[in-house]
DNA sequence: GTACGACCTGGAGCGCGCTCCAGGTCAACA
DNA sequence: TGTTGACCTGGAGCGCGCTCCAGGTCGTAC
């Protein structure tokens, strides 16, 4: 089974532009060509663009998927060092919870003041307007 | 009490040009300036900043702070406006928390399987090589 | 009086991650 | 046979959020 190109943006998520861009700078190896010359994608490719697309959520830049993606293609000799990038980007992944959470902390705070000014506690006023 | 340029910068976190970028986007009102022509910020330029990195940590774009900044210049009147603002805001990090502890575990279990074939189980080599 | 360093201005430049475009090929269908 | 529509290529362009630069002004220290 393998997919037109139309096909895998619509199961990535991703636009078609962006899988032709993935490809020419060695994020995604070249898919198969049909026999017109239409990239065809494969179950595996599907799958790691899936894995792309996650790496890609947590924040982490291009440039270090393209270290991630040429370590791959070194197979099991380069697993080691792809673990530890994996284990680096989930210590910046909880980093950035933990950050998101305080901010989600100070948004609670400010509308809760937003909310009691509504209800004409005059107290809230101050930081309101401040 | 009034703080240079620098001192703000210290205190924000932000750089110095990114303090005058802000300025200049309006997303910070013009400080005084001391005799010299010099910026002279004051406490609650300090504090504005302090909660405008707190939004741009939550990914709010800068269109969005601008259009807060602006409503806080309008008073009182602004603030249910300025409260829908935040709440969505909540929601969006609500959503990228969410999001975040999706890619967590699947970085814990890509992790785990590193971890396996370091171990010598042959199972963990399928993911690894994929 | 001159050297220094912090600050000023307006404007250009940059890195990122796409996104869009022109001009072309090809297979399928009316 | 002609038109459509999906796809191709190489390369330019874009929006974001800064960041840097040249050339200038001030106040202080020697």
């Amino acid at each position: 089974m393998s997919y037109s190109i139309a096909e895998a943006a619509r199961r990535s998520g991703l636009s078609i532009d962006t899988l032709r861009y993935y490809e020419r700078i060695h994020l995604l190896d070249p898919p198969e060509r049909d026999a017109a010359g239409r990239r065809a994608y494969s179950e595996a490719d599907l799958t790691w663009l899936q894995f792309l697309t996650k790496l890609r959520t947590t924040g982490m830049p291009i440039r270090r998927m393209r270290e991630y993606a040429s370590l791959r293609k070194r197979g099991v000799a380069s697993a080691a060092r792809r673990r530890t990038i994996l284990i680096e980007q989930r210590g910046s992944v909880a980093e950035r919870i933990a950050e998101l959470q305080s901010c989600l902390d100070v948004l609670d705070y400010k509308i809760t003041n937003y909310e009691q000014l509504e209800q004409g506690y005059s107290s809230a006023v101050r930081e309101v307007t401040a």
